[in-house]
DNA sequence: AGCACGCCGACT
DNA sequence: GTCGGCGTGCTC
């Protein structure tokens, strides 16, 4: 008896091989099953993907080989679980074996299955202890708080909490998961972060509340051999509570209850190379599909799920419903709960200062009074660029369009696109000139000049000002995050100076002061999301200062700006997202920018900027031609507005010229069909002699920059 | 993506 | 004479 399998492998978006490809087996195999299938000269694993009739294509059923073997003692993937990969396959233009593969844990690819079978053997040894989810939280919940797990408890979401930094979301994500898992004996939770940073904190938390044997986290800093382990016990359900990053989103969870997205404006949430899929978005789906409730979590929504939450006018909710916590927990909530937020007009203030003097008498006076400090930059390295005053040469990246930025550290010329490093010259390369400038300060000048500024100030104890840097020069090496922070924590360090690394997650109690020394590059920005995204880090770093409930003073915050009145500004100063929020959507909606339209971006990369551009240009001109005159595709082709080809925001990088088409479109599903026909236009486009020179091409659905 | 096949430069 | 460079092409 012959069997016939559809199955899953690992292979690109080339468009023959963009589905499962079909196998035979002499013994009937579940669908969902792991299997080790003959793939050209080698032996990959798959995932059977459907159980199949004999093919009616005789060629092809004369090329079909045997499985190799099936992975006894993987309990087969879920319907459910293929349909979220498959799913996440289509919108977002992949290959299905490529999502697939790549949800699973790296080490599960290479392993026979006689060594799963022994790995299985010592996995379910150990038994199960402390299996008891553990009751209570141990501080009362604020009327905020009871209300909104009321109403998840209650309505069927999915739900945006929107709650200001302090006031207890994660309390919050901890008794909807206790509810959830109290409901069935099977019940699981999957709770995404947005850095692997943060991962350890928030499952100290969760361990402490539920018992390590139930919680587990999935993320890709674990070894392979950990993050095997982690995903077995998600797949069997040993772990009850699943905290991970993005990939996590795809893990295993057949009791799948109730999936919480942390910090849901986080752009980490967007892969942004390979196959490119927002887990945020595709946690909504998971929910949706498996009746699963999803709860988004943030101070500052990102704008299309506020939108989505805004109450319809017949007093209809939205697609998403909103549940708000404005107070901050604690004895301090009441009135120093907010930091004081204030601009510093930088206009009125001496030229070319780094830090104004009244924000330095400020920082003086806190630091004196043994209080913590936090500045931002979101610049590293000591200055942007080289300049040289009398010929205008600036240190270019010889091999991007970009310029190298200058680290005084080590005196090196580094590209932040494409890692080339070269030393500092002594004089301008071009005229000779011994005095070269530097243009634009980053972090590592900030934390030195600061150093002189200080000198002079003594802490409570006599002590001089300790300063310390964060950003991703400071922590490249392992380790070296956790020991900075920890040092903060501690209370070894006065002045913390950093780039947005420093606003994200870490809880500082001791923080008095936050300062953002250059924003307003996020106000002019050319990258439509650039005002949200610095209302987020500048709304994030705020909530850094004055948490300390016991403290009781009001923390502050210091902006430096040339223009203090701008919306964004006073927004912020009056802790009213939904203004920001307001003024924004008015602004997309002006713009036909999502959430009022939906993009993606055609990408294509050669040599020659001319050539990327040109194969962009003419996928799109056959497309136009010819989508309208099918029959399945006419309607959709209709609702897609084509953009002429760009170069990209970055141009060139490492010698590559990167070029982006843009498509737009009020509907979904027709921007979807009419991304899925352009594939095979942009494979048989590409080897045509006019197009050789084309490196790599790719499609970004929802990109989050244009 | 891998991995073959295939056709041109410097070495045991 | 081979070893090996990476360009093109295929995988049920």
């Amino acid at each position: 008896m012959t069997y016939w399998l559809s199955v899953a492998v690992a292979a690109p978006a080339y468009s023959a091989l963009a589905g499962p490809l079909l196998y035979r087996a002499e013994q009937p195999v579940a669908a969902g099953a792991l299997v080790r299938v003959p793939l050209g000269t080698r032996e990959v694993l798959g995932i059977v993907w459907s159980t199949e009739g004999p093919p009616t294509d005789s060629e092809l059923a004369e090329r079909t080989r045997a499985v190799a073997s099936v992975l006894q003692g993987v309990p087969p993937l879920s319907a459910s679980w293929r349909g979220l990969v498959g799913f996440a396959a289509r919108y977002y233009q992949r290959a299905l074996g490529e999502i697939a593969l790549a949800a699973l844990p790296p080490q599960l690819r290479t392993l026979t299955a006689e060594q799963m079978s022994r790995r299985l053997a010592r996995e379910t040894a150990p038994s199960d202890q402390d299996e008891r989810v553990k009751q209570g939280g141990t501080m009362p919940l604020t009327d905020e708080q009871s209300e909104a797990l009321a109403r998840i408890g209650a309505d069927p979401g999915p739900f945006l909490l929107f709650g200001v930094t302090g006031s207890g979301k994660t309390e919050v994500y901890m008794r909807a998961a206790e509810a959830a898992l109290a409901r069935s004996p099977n019940a699981q939770v999957l709770v995404l972060v947005p850095e692997i940073n943060l991962t350890p904190q928030l499952e100290q938390r969760f361990v402490a509340r539920f018992g390590a044997a139930l919680v587990t986290s999935i993320h890709s800093g674990l070894t392979p051999a950990r993050r095997l382990h982690a995903w077995l016990r998600a797949h069997t359900g040993r772990a009850r509570i699943v905290l991970g990053t993005r990939v996590a989103v795809f893990a295993s969870l057949p009791g799948l209850a109730l999936i919480i997205v942390d910090e849901e404006h986080d752009p980490s949430y967007k892969q942004q190379e390979g196959a490119r899929y927002s887990a945020r978005d595709l946690a909504v789906y998971r929910g949706q599909s498996c009746g699963a409730k999803v709860i988004l979590g943030s101070a500052t929504p990102s704008l299309e799920s506020w939108h989505a939450s805004v109450p319809t006018a017949e007093g209809g909710r939205g697609r998403y419903q909103r549940l708000t916590m404005a107070r901050r927990v604690g004895a301090a909530a009441a009135q120093a709960g907010l930091p004081h937020i204030r601009c510093l007009d930088m206009a009125q203030q001496p030229r070319g200062a780094l830090i104004a003097p009244p924000l330095l008498a400020a920082i003086a006076q806190c630091v004196g009074a043994g209080e913590q400090v936090l500045i931002l930059l979101n610049r590293r390295g000591w200055a942007r660029v080289l300049s040289c005053a009398d010929c205008g040469w600036k240190s270019a990246c010889p091999h991007c369009s970009a310029y190298c930025v200058f680290h005084r550290l080590d005196r090196t010329l580094r590209c932040h696109h494409c890692g080339f490093t070269q030393r500092v010259p002594r004089a301008c390369p071009t005229c000779g000139n011994p005095d070269i400038g530097a243009i634009g300060r980053g972090t590592e000048q900030l934390e030195a000049r600061l150093a002189d500024l200080l000198a002079d100030v003594r802490r409570p104890d006599g002590g001089p000002v300790r300063i310390a840097r964060i950003d991703a020069d400071s922590t490249r090496h392992k380790g070296a995050l956790e020991s900075a922070l920890a040092s903060v924590h501690a209370g070894e360090v006065d002045v913390l100076v950093g780039t947005q690394m420093i606003a994200k997650g870490h809880d500082f109690r001791r923080v008095a002061l936050v300062a953002a020394l250059e924003p307003d590059g996020g106000l002019f920005s050319s990258d439509f999301r650039a005002p949200e995204r610095l209302f987020a880090l500048l709304m994030q770093a705020a909530g850094r200062a004055g948490r300390d409930a016991a403290r009781g003073t009001a923390g502050q915050m210091w902006i430096q700006t040339y223009v203090p009145e701008h919306a964004l500004y006073q927004a912020l100063k009056a802790h009213d997202y939904p203004a920001f929020a307001a003024q924004q959507l008015a602004e997309r909606a002006q713009a036909g920018l999502p959430p009022y339209s939906h993009l993606a971006l055609l990408r294509a990369e050669s040599r020659r900027q001319e050539t990327a551009q040109d194969f962009l240009n003419a996928v799109s001109a056959l497309a136009r031609r010819d989508f309208v005159r099918s029959a399945a595709l006419a309607d959709a082709a209709a609702r897609i507005r084509w953009y002429p080809a760009v170069p990209q925001m970055v141009q060139r990088v490492a010698d590559v010229e990167r070029a982006q088409l843009l498509l737009e479109s009020a509907q979904r599903a027709a921007l979807q069909q009419v991304l899925a026909a352009c594939q095979p236009l942009l494979h048989t486009l590409r080897k045509t002699p006019e197009h050789r020179g084309i490196l790599r091409w790719a499609i970004d659905v929802d990109p989050l920059a244009l």
